[in-house]
DNA sequence: CGGCATGTGAGAACTGTTGTCGACTGTGCG
DNA sequence: CGCACAGTCGACAACAGTTCTCACATGCCG
């Protein structure tokens, strides 16, 4: 039986109010920021339930370090800016046809993929030199 | 100025005769395993620099584990066998424009993508419940 | 209200990876 | 050849992210 505690509440809420990717470790963080108390352990509990439950899509840092972002239920992918982190949701029938096609011609069955695309965006490449001061530290 | 060891001789020379993906561990151990005295550490020097040269093809476990593989320089993907690990390598120009123009509707610019494909083998789902006796543990 | 299964969290433990540093060794030069 | 020395090695320590442990706390059902 799954139990509503305060924790889980808060956690789901940070996911809530949040753009683009967080670590559980981030996540933990800016609880604690801001004054809620929570263990680690519980944070990443907390988001390894969502993640089952689908509420929380999941990928992994060029570092190995997994991040999280609330995401729409249907499948899609990620357009990521490597400079400010900002996140875009994309899909196409395109890519997946795609994919399963050429898994087919291979003999494969149970195809699932995983697609991310990263690159720089507009705000982040137009102006000469954006103030790099509240770029985060490494690729997302 | 770059020089010529055993070690790093070693280490190529396992890529040359490996099917599919390893990790720096498997490396390191199958090495010692075959009696050539390596240090881990070497092991993770050694397919850095060859993933910097672009000889290595380096991708992530679901678990955060980086494994490697040799691979042709040209651009392409993978379709890999969850159960066996066998390796395809895939290319197709419909999903690397649909990439570009994506990120590129949105603003992006000097974009890159990860695309990796998972799925059975025909090999692995065609006899009821092939031997699992020699199936590598988690999925690759 | 109990009662107790479920959840919490501080800290230990683990895993994969990188850093340290004294010893070693290819390599270019005399 | 042999010497010098920058590049390399490897045992080990240190790290980072994540999971485990276990005594304690607390939602939830009756
Ligand atoms: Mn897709
Ligand atoms: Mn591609
Ligand atoms: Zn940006
Ligand atoms: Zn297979």
């Amino acid at each position: 039986m799954i139990r509503n505690t305060r924790q889980r509440t808060a956690v789901n809420a940070v996911f809530e109010e949040l753009e683009g990717f967080a670590s559980a470790q981030e996540v933990h963080a800016r609880m604690r920021a801001g004054g809620d108390s929570i263990g680690l352990s519980t944070v990443y509990r907390a988001v390894q339930a969502l993640v089952d439950d689908g509420e929380l899509d999941s990928i992994r840092t060029d570092s190995g370090e997994a991040i999280y972002r609330r995401c729409s239920t249907r499948h899609h992918h990620h357009l990521v800016c490597r400079v400010c982190g900002r996140t875009e949701e994309v899909e196409g029938p395109t890519v997946e046809r795609w994919a399963d096609r050429v898994a087919g011609e291979h003999g494969f069955v149970d195809v699932k993929h995983t697609l991310e695309i990263f690159g720089t965006c507009a705000a982040c490449h137009a102006p000469a030199e954006p103030s790099p001061v509240d770029a985060p530290a490494d690729q997302r």
